[in-house]
DNA sequence: GTGAAAGCGCTAACAC
DNA sequence: GTGTTAGCGCTTTCAC
């Protein structure tokens, strides 16, 4: 059973409002201050936060809700986001939906609960465009993916820019048929194939896209079929780094040389993708940055809700590496 | 401003009793429950969580405590515990702490302030070994470390063994001269180096191991200067996924190859080591199991505190793939 | 500066 | 079954 304040009082000889003060910070003379530390250090007392929260109304927690903490992305942006929340004194409640709006409203409803100061959130393409995110009773910074504006924050990456940066770079190499994987449950899939299907418009050639499950078995089946068929494509985007992998996988169990047999690149510069042999071109996202804006954004919109909702775009960069060598 | 249930309760025109009842699993007549439930609806009411927590003395919540969520044992764990616990309707508290003693105990504090039920927690070496980890006022469960016993439950690795079966593996391949690279930060590193030296011993090898941060840099660097050395090993093995990866970085950056120049074998089934080339030997840990284990020994302490501390051990699976071909 | 007292939103006795 | 009431542990007036 854990002492509370007013045993620290009784030991200090002083008013619970006294520990309260010196705990926050209230003005307190020197002296009893003193008494009051070493009453803490006696009674091995720890406020409890709950209670804390309750009275002041401030729960001092933000949520971060993501479609798979296992995702490299994510990992990287809730290390960002956690670090910068510890840091204000802030606790962060995590949750992962996998993609499915149903985790998503409930998870939702938790934040509600829980009274959060403000949510970060990559959602589903459902529920991106939700008119009710600016509701919810806190604020809301997207990440990674956001709908056509809802009126809340957003950082994300330009993924037009960044399709017709492997595009153009493909093209370049001297590939012609090139087919590319997308995410079929987010915006950010869709965007990067409406900038991949730009890109090959603007060089005069036709391509063929397909929407999947972001997973890597779906992408190895996906990519499978495309090998096996008789007018394979020579090059392949894949639209994240999971998707990259089974891409890769099926490649490589088909005895399929990269870039011989198909050249491949995608979205994600995972610590694997340096090391296989080739190395794989891909468009590198600023994760800390983008953990960290988030977090900042979420700080500005706490201090002034007035100010009109803003969009942080990121550019990526293209890393080239061995699987998209020019192909003459 | 959220509602609470005091208005919930003068719209349904009932007592906030017969509310929290409705809420919790109270007898409430049929007619009184539909009342409440559409002005629970009407409302939009959110019960707040923190006065729950601490009018029930119930947190919810319990902590997991890493040293960083993105190495790939942990963030597999994570989710493990997360859905577990989720799906239990408990919250959970995600904190990394780097290895660093300083933010392990600031975390245990929050913990403490938190009132958490329990707390998941993979400590350094320094911290393992504490004698008042069962005096925290939760229990607690160790994963991946653990000192000797120190009165709290633990799911581990059997790491001698693990160890054990690399060398076995390399031995008989025809490897001889085989070092070993080791996180020094953790019960863990010292174990498996442990089992490493006493195989290498039953075998009648001399051994050559060092103790580093567990960090890819560090064994890049350590790892290079045996590979530049004029006694270079013919084969290494290391003690996590990290220092794995920075071994193979260093191998690859200087053209040694694998298992010719150097052989290479390590610990975590890593996506990544399935897919270069050649495929990387390792010991793969159940993760999954690891993580629900130990929300199962959680559960079952808080069922009943008496019972003595179990240490369950998982054994790993050997994976053999190219990295260690055998020499002649 | 300091203390007394009210009350944050909820659950759990306790009466009926 | 239902309502009344007393706190959970803390912060925040409000007096002094």
């Amino acid at each position: 059973m854990p002492v509370s304040i007013k045993e620290v009082a009784r030991e200090a000889g002083v008013s619970v409002a006294t520990v309260s003060r010196v705990l926050g910070k209230g003005p307190v003379s020197d002296a009893l201050r003193a008494r009051v530390e070493r009453a803490i250090e006696i009674t091995g007392y720890r406020p409890n936060l709950s209670a804390r929260r309750l009275r002041s109304r401030r729960s001092q927690t933000i949520g971060l809700v993501v479609s798979d903490i296992r995702n490299s992305f994510f990992t990287s942006v809730s290390r960002a986001v956690e670090d910068a929340a510890y840091e204000a004194g802030w606790r962060v409640i995590l949750c992962n939906t996998d993609e499915n709006p149903d985790k998503e409203a409930m998870y939702l409803r938790l934040m509600q609960e829980e009274r959060v100061t403000g949510l970060i959130f990559a959602p589903t393409r459902d529920t991106a465009s939700r008119q009710d995110l600016d509701a919810l009773g806190f604020p809301v910074v997207l990440i990674d993916r956001a709908g056509p504006a809802t009126g809340v924050d957003a950082v994300l990456l330009d993924n037009a820019r960044a399709s017709a940066m492997l595009v153009d770079h493909l093209v370049d190499a001297g590939y012609r048929r090139i087919g590319g994987i997308f995410g079929k449950t987010s915006t950010t899939g869709q965007e990067r194939r409406d900038g991949f299907a730009a890109a090959m418009a603007l060089h005069g050639l036709p391509c063929e896209t397909k929407f999947i499950l972001p997973q890597a078995p779906a992408a190895e089946d996906s990519v499978g079929v495309w090998l096996d068929s008789a007018d394979r494509p020579d090059a392949i985007v894949a639209s994240n780094g999971q998707l990259l992998l089974g891409a890769f996988r099926a490649a490589r169990r088909r005895g399929v040389a990269l870039p011989g047999g198909v050249a491949l690149a995608g979205f994600d510069n995972e610590g694997w993708t340096e090391v296989v042999s080739p190395g794989l071109t891909v468009i590198e996202q600023p994760v800390l940055d983008i953990g960290r804006t988030a977090m900042s954004l979420l700080v500005e919109r706490l201090a002034d809700a007035g100010i009109s909702p803003r969009k942080v775009v990121f550019p990526g960069r293209l890393l080239i590496r061995g699987s998209t060598a020019g192909k003459r």
